[in-house]
DNA sequence: GAGCAGCATTGATGTAGGTCAAGAGCCGGC
DNA sequence: GCCGGCTCTTGACCTACATCAATGCTGCTC
């Protein structure tokens, strides 16, 4: 029995006929998950996964799709399993400020809150494990190796939110934008993808947003780098990265 | 048996006269903390406490004093108990972000690196305990309510950063400047302390770094606060909040 | 209580990046 | 293959905030 095409579930042929041969029925689908080791779910054991699969549910999005908006009552968390999906917050008057953007295996809503305290919208068509936020408390409760993954996970977002904050705060536009292709770059390699050229689902304006300008800086900064033979931009809207270290350099304030 | 004058635990005299009359011996420091109920040792009872004070150690800060830096080995995580902290992070050419002001009650550490990713120094005269990051893990180890604790103060700061990114990527000097003494205004609230006028006990150069902002900018935007009546300047470094419902619309971007 | 050091305020001027406006590429739909 | 709507780029101009430079204020030392 093979995974139904277009299945929304990242599901592992081989391991799926290994769950098969060993007469585990039915095999979950987390068993199976072929992102498992890049989310929180890699804190687990394959029979504490069957757990979280009793839970799971598939959400797919098209681009530009919204997944919630802050102040919506935070019911779900979720895991990102394809696609890139950005999280922001909004002012009265528009302003808008993307706080992430998330990637395979990334991990979207905690919140001590009873809402959630941000938005959160499909860059391109993307793929997400959804999870009752009551009942993976359940789970945790029983399993503190998902705690403790979470709270790690949890330091690392702080971490890099401080590193955001420099960013804003202190950089140049330039600094920002070399920042933001390094960090891309690095982020796929993280994720065990090609990290050069780098590609960048989202558009000047998403771009903007996260680093605190407006879209014609965006594009007049990456024309500047272009120009100076530091990028090159791809035809499929990917980023080569041709000098690095430069951008090292520029990302680090030098 | 009093505590001794100037012992760097914030002792609560009723309770550690309690202790002594059920007859515990040795009476824990942290059993008779006074600020107890504002940090993280919130969630553990009186016998769990009990191994807490056992590898807690004081430390006494005064102002301008460095706790750490950025880079160092992260040893130790630490509770504020007294005083206020500043948390930041550096430029190779010395421009400082400020990602957080930290008073009583307020945990500070939290890291899954090897190394500390920012930089603390006192603000004003500070005591902190201090908890070596090893044992506290053995200690969480056996005590799921504190780690459940700790994921829920990494949560509620996350949303902090955030909200402080859509401040320094979005917001107006005028908005910066009313978001900061608002929030300062609510932090004092929430740890029983009056609310108004507001004590700031930072530089105008920390607050500007905590903004993304000059001490130029800092200052011209207060003395124009105080001018429409907005806020009033007292002598000892507090200010008031004249026109809450003003600073309120103007923090939230009207 | 004079002198000093650090912080705060104020003014004059400069500039990075924002705003407004017009095209140019690109892509999907029919 | 043409049309309509995006996003992206580029240009001209503007402004919020930074920079540079005094000067005032506050609190400490001796």
């Amino acid at each position: 029995m093979q995974p139904p095409k277009g299945s929304p579930f990242n599901l592992d042929s081989r391991r799926l006929a290994e769950a098969k041969s060993r007469g585990d029925a039915p095999p979950s689908p987390c068993a199976a998950c072929s992102v498992q080791q890049l989310t929180v779910c890699s804190a687990l054991a394959n029979d504490e996964l069957r757990e979280m699969a009793a839970i799971v549910q598939s959400v797919e999005l098209e681009a530009g799709q919204p997944l919630f908006d802050e102040g919506e009552d935070a019911d779900f968390v979720y895991n990102v399993t394809a696609g890139c999906v950005k999280v922001y917050k909004l002012l009265p008057d528009g302003r808008r400020q993307v706080t992430g953007f998330l990637f395979t295996g990334d991990f979207l809503g905690l919140a001590n809150q009873e809402t959630y305290a941000f938005s959160a919208e499909a860059v391109s068509p993307a793929n997400l494990c959804r999870f009752p936020r009551r009942k993976l408390e359940a789970v945790m409760e029983r399993f503190p190796k998902l705690e403790k993954k979470l709270l790690s996970v949890a330091s690392h977002e702080l971490a890099a939110a401080q590193e955001q904050m420099l960013l804003l705060g202190r950089k140049t536009a330039r600094e920002k934008i070399a920042s933001f292709l390094v960090s891309l770059s690095k982020n796929a390699a993280r994720r065990g993808q090609p990290d050069n050229p780098a590609r960048v689902p989202m558009t000047r304006s998403d771009i903007g947003d996260y680093l605190g300008l407006t879209t014609e800086t965006v594009s007049r900064v990456i024309t500047q780098l272009k120009g100076e033979g530091i990028i090159a931009l791809q035809p499929n809207g990917q980023i080569e990265l041709r000098d690095r270290e430069t951008l090292d350099e520029l990302a680090e304030g030098f």
